[in-house]
DNA sequence: CGGCGTACATATCAACTGTTATGTACCTAC
DNA sequence: GTAGGTACATAACAGTTGATATGTACGCCG
């Protein structure tokens, strides 16, 4: 049997270093020794754990995800337009953690455009993240709070719409605070809100 | 006097070059060696025109903005609603070359968010884009096309669809044909406008 | 306790990066 | 024609990159 301490715990170390690089250097930034100084370790490790750049690219995109998936928990007691709302908000960059993680996601794309495999990887996840969306735009429109037609279309436009919000805040926060984000989106559903008689 | 060729002639020749890259390899592709095999030449021929790399990233992206500007001819015979529409389609990738623009301008926001040179300049890009389309939505509005409100909030949300759309349909574009994409954003702009007595 | 696999550190590799110095041909002005 | 600046090619630079091979300490199983 092989001697081992915690390799799950330890990968996980390396993870996190990973993602601290992220966020502070970009995907541009993302480099073996890079990950080993904020170890205080060798490129060594970091190879122990990830056999190559595209694993450890890979895992820190798998990461992305899960932590903002985790930012928006899948159990709400809201439903309908207020958990489309809570769901969109928790993307925008209102917290440090979401900065962070919009910042990682954003300047991942550059890598992502030109790897194929990354690029399948990111489209898959828009896909996933736009199917989270529909149940509760589907629920919307059953309350009449969102207006009939393609409930797709209505997700693609509104996934657009949120991230597109996101770019340009990570550009200009001092344009777009917090406050002004959340208004930014209530209006924009208050907008599409059919009127009622 | 110096002995000139034509200087500026032979400049542009180097900024094709330096977009063929960009729009192949990406942002994070861009080499001084890239560009000079773009050329059949070498290192020394791009450094003779551009001192640093940092210039030549610059000089990049007044390359791109300076195409996206072109692609909406700021004389409109149009007015009002339907220009706003034309000036926000024709930043959308329906055609090669805007696609080749968005995806240089996508790939570019790693570099720009981790430079703080560069990511002002992203942002004032940003500040102008929404100017540019300001005086569209003040017609529209007045027109009663567009809802009543904030100008400037309208602005930044119909920026925020678009480019949210650009990035979906970059990573996906069989989900998000040319047709969709006129759909969607038309879709989006009636959605907006308040229904008339 | 002895062997074996894990968990690294250390070192080295070739490839690639931007920058810079040097050489040289050529055009232009005198 | 010749002096001087332009337009490059060539070359070498120091640094960084991901990858890899080797060494070694240490924990577990027998």
């Amino acid at each position: 049997m092989p001697a081992k301490l915690d390799h799950e715990a330890r990968r996980r170390d390396v993870s996190a270093a990973v993602w601290r690089v992220l966020a502070t250097e970009g995907f541009g930034g993302l480099t073996l020794r890079a990950v080993a100084a904020e170890l205080n370790a060798t490129t060594g490790l970091v190879t122990h754990y990830f056999p190559s750049k595209q694993a450890l690219i890979v895992h820190a995109l798998e990461l992305a995800e899960a932590r903002t998936r985790a930012l928006v928990p899948p159990t709400e007691n809201a439903r309908g337009l207020e958990a489309l709302k809570q769901a969109l908000a928790a993307v925008l960059p209102l917290t440090p953690e979401a900065t962070e993680l919009n910042r990682v996601w954003v300047s991942s794309w550059d890598a992502a455009l030109a790897d194929p495999e990354l690029r399948i990887m990111e489209m898959s996840r828009y896909t996933r993240w736009r199917a989270r969306l529909k149940p509760l735009v589907l629920q919307a429109q059953q309350d009449g709070d969102l207006p009939p037609g393609n409930p797709n279309d209505l997700v693609a436009g509104l996934a657009a719409f949120t991230h597109g919000l996101v770019v340009q805040a990570l550009f200009d926060p001092r344009a777009f605070p917090h406050k002004r984000l959340r208004q930014l989106l209530d209006a924009h559903l208050e907008a599409l809100t059919p009127r009622r008689g």
